[in-house]
DNA sequence: ATCATGGTGTTATAATATAACGTTTGTTAT
DNA sequence: ATAACAAACGTTATATTATAACACCATGAT
């Protein structure tokens, strides 16, 4: 089962890369900053994303593809996660709002759907940006 | 400007071919069928693609990389989409709830910024599947 | 009539992601 | 401790998604 915490040596590497960067990151880019690690292949970094997304270790950004450290203790496994996503300068904040949460996870659709997850992507433009 | 309302060719046959499919449809999937028509090469859809994003006609399922004609009326040009997704069946529905959209349009992000556009994507077990 | 705009067609290539295979490591049960 | 199993690893190859760059053509505005 996903009882975390116990990182596999790649997924380490990868989950630390993420960690440090200041903005989403790009598989590729992830691969060529641990080539120096001995990590040659894409599987490589795409496995450990999966993991890491699994254990709610990181996120995927999914309109631009890129992946972020989980800041946020609310999006329990990445059941429920928002960001904020600036259309100028690129930079991703995740979104951490317990009503949004709340009131999202609650939501059904009418059409007899009963979620699981979801994920929210707001795009605009940020403080500095504007 | 966006005048919309009359499209290109190439535009008009990619819409006609999303409008008229059950669900979402991928880009190399519209392009095989269109070949027959003389459209032969991906450039040609992405960027009748884009056109009609940017029109409102068609929504990009981010998680999915594909295309669902717009259905709604309550998205206007794009700006504030949702969309149910079924992780079993893979179907597709905009959902379409005003309650929602307001709520969410009129959602500031704390730091500062203000947004123009977000994409909500839930993922569960559609009626049928469940 | 020329020029800007937007669409077209084409070739080539970049960027993102997965399949499939065999090996190694780590855990658990006996 | 060791057999058995699951999870992670390394590698090669390939599939899938998307864009760059360039030449051409139609339309409408100055």
């Amino acid at each position: 089962m996903a009882q975390a915490q116990t990182l596999s040596r790649n997924q380490q590497i990868v989950l630390d890369i993420i960690e440090k960067a200041k903005g989403p990151l790009k598989a590729y880019s992830i691969l060529y900053n641990v080539q120096k690690k001995g990590i040659n292949a894409p599987q490589q970094i795409y496995r450990a994303l999966d993991k890491l997304i699994e254990m709610g270790k990181i996120h995927k950004i999914e309109s631009k593809n890129a992946f972020v450290a989980c800041r946020s203790s609310d999006c329990e496994i990445s059941k429920a996660t928002a960001f904020s996503i600036c259309e100028s300068c690129e930079k991703v904040d995740e979104v951490s709002d317990a009503k949004l949460s709340k009131y999202l996870s609650s939501f059904n659709h009418k059409k007899g759907m009963k979620f699981k997850r979801f994920n929210l992507e707001f795009f605009g433009l940020c403080k500095k940006c504007k």
